[in-house]
DNA sequence: CTGTTAGCGCTTTCAG
DNA sequence: CTGAAAGCGCTAACAG
């Protein structure tokens, strides 16, 4: 077995045209039943495998999904990437990976690549200071569909898939106001975020039900870094009033406040009290979890993203129109 | 732009050969270096790019890695495709991703598809109970290279980059028994696993040194799962002797582990003490870490396999030899 | 029902 | 220094 068989081969041993085998081969209606037999026979003999990268080149496609996410080892980004892959290869598509660390110049990059490795499609989810899409709007150029999942641009024209953190924020403060605490604070991410923004909002909703004063100094912006979070609580903590809960961005940084909170000498659910985001897993690990977190559907969002991009390429969705899945977040209570 | 311009465009336009084209945008040394300009200035004007699926196909090379592991999900092996994928795309390959989950059976399906995409080359950590490796001996008849790390098939003729379990295991089971511990039970792996018996050995090493005898009743084979975790804990804590600590095969299964104690009443640190391997981001989330963990360079792994399946790809390593590298493990200390 | 022909975009002999 | 031509493996339009 030098080189592995090709059409060619089979045609030649069986005196047809390439053609005909090709047919033959797809189960093509008006090839007889005899040729066909023949045919499938010898590719079975030969172990013939059609040469997918010719098919790729000829069909211009690649049956490849690009997959541009911040961080693997993010839980919820590990959570989403099963719930592309299970729906891509469904479809008898594959997932080509890249990773953004966050970093809006290695997410063009991978943009790039990603295109000249012709994907058909792309899945992606912001790096969290990404807040130029040009990487993006190059892709339509060469007709490669994108769609956003979970950390999304704020555009309108675009397809997308995400979570409302309005309902599970609402939610996680309600929460918090029905068990007594009155000044809660909140570690929110980046401005830059939609997700952020939302959570805001959620919490005023909260707030304004209880008939309660927003207050802007109890809601910081952090960059979700450990120190960020450090920063974020020793300036909560320092308020004029006493705050006596927090709402955190994730988990992960749910972990780090408390870290400092017990660094200061606070009893964690007596003096303070934690509620986040993400439901992942690690929270059943942790020394103090928070008392309840939002949960985000990673998995679900990676799914849906994928079963939208898929429609997209199999010309089941229209193009012109853009498709915007929105799932609300859901508080749960350990 | 309607279609995106080719070589022959270019070479239509400039009255060339596209030939001659190829050879100027490729900086040919027999080409005139005015008609050099001339293309390069115009394959930039037009925003040429290369069709790399042409390329792929003419070139019987895709550029493009496989990669098959058990589960993103666990942070040995996220932090392991980061050092794959770095090092990929540093030689401007990319990451085709499959997870096996886990189960043979989608482990061989997966590599069937990789094959059929025409990687180039494989990355592979088996499924925890893979012992037929047929469907990685039929890659090596389509001259696609493997290379294992981490989870690597009990055989000597391929290509592996793995860490030796005994070296670590041997400096936690001293570091247990110089504390005075004399009944340590292990909780370990599926026996089809090699790092499962290299911490057997490990074991077996640290007692020997002090002169204690090995009893094989405190080393229990688990599945590491949580339910397969609390069996073995219920047998170790059954043994007719009183177990005062435990190595555990993973920083998930000493929490699972830890979780049981706790149910049975015990005080972590105190009636039982524990110690596990890969030590993970997660362990400083815990309530109850382990007081060491085996540290197993999942990053490095990924890494070094990656460089050494890029050696094979471009020729500068021998195919008839394989390939070995054998990291030791190190503990480290909280 | 089957064959002929052309072509996808690029590289690579072989000629000149 | 450049051109012509072939070919990678496959599909598909067009003929019969």
């Amino acid at each position: 077995m030098a080189n592995p068989p090709t059409i060619k081969e089979i045609a030649k041993r069986l005196n047809l045209a390439t053609s005909t085998v090709s047919r033959a081969l797809h189960n093509h209606p008006r090839i007889g039943l005899r040729t066909r037999m023949q045919v499938q026979a010898l590719a079975r003999e030969l172990q013939y495998e059609p040469n997918r990268t010719a098919i790729f080149f000829q069909q211009k496609k690649t049956f490849t999904l690009g997959i541009i996410l911040p961080e693997l080892s993010e839980a919820f980004f590990s959570a989403a990437i099963s719930g592309i892959e299970d729906t891509a290869n469904k479809s008898d598509y594959m997932v080509l990976l890249g990773q953004s660390h966050d970093d809006t110049e290695r997410e063009k990059k991978i943009a790039h690549i990603m295109k000249d490795h012709r994907v058909d499609g792309l899945l992606v989810s912001l790096a969290k200071n990404t807040v130029d899409y040009s990487h993006f709007e190059m892709l339509q150029k060469y007709n490669i569909p994108v769609v956003f999942f979970d950390r999304i641009p704020d555009l309108t024209d675009i397809h997308y898939v995400a979570c409302n953190m309005e309902s599970g924020t609402l939610q996680a403060v309600s929460l918090l106001l029905e068990k007594g605490h009155r000044v809660i604070g909140m570690i929110n991410g980046p401005e830059e975020l939609i997700a952020s923004r939302q959570r805001t909002t959620g919490y005023q909703q909260a707030l304004r039900k209880h008939r309660l004063k927003y207050d802007a100094t109890l809601n910081i912006n952090s960059d979700l870094t450990g120190k960020g979070t450090r920063e974020a609580m020793k300036q909560l903590l320092s308020n004029k009033r006493k705050v006596t809960a927090i709402v955190a961005f994730n988990d992960y940084v749910s972990q780090d406040a408390v870290q400092y909170a017990l660094e200061q000498g606070l009893q964690i659910g007596k003096d303070i009290t934690f509620v986040s985001y993400a439901n992942l897993p690690l929270s059943s690990y942790m020394a103090f979890p928070p008392i309840a977190s939002v949960e985000q559907y990673p998995y679900l969002q990676g799914q849906k993203a994928t079963e939208i991009l898929l429609e997209l390429l199999t010309g089941k969705q229209a193009k012109n129109e853009f498709r915007h899945v929105v799932l609300d977040s859901r508080l749960v209570i350990r």
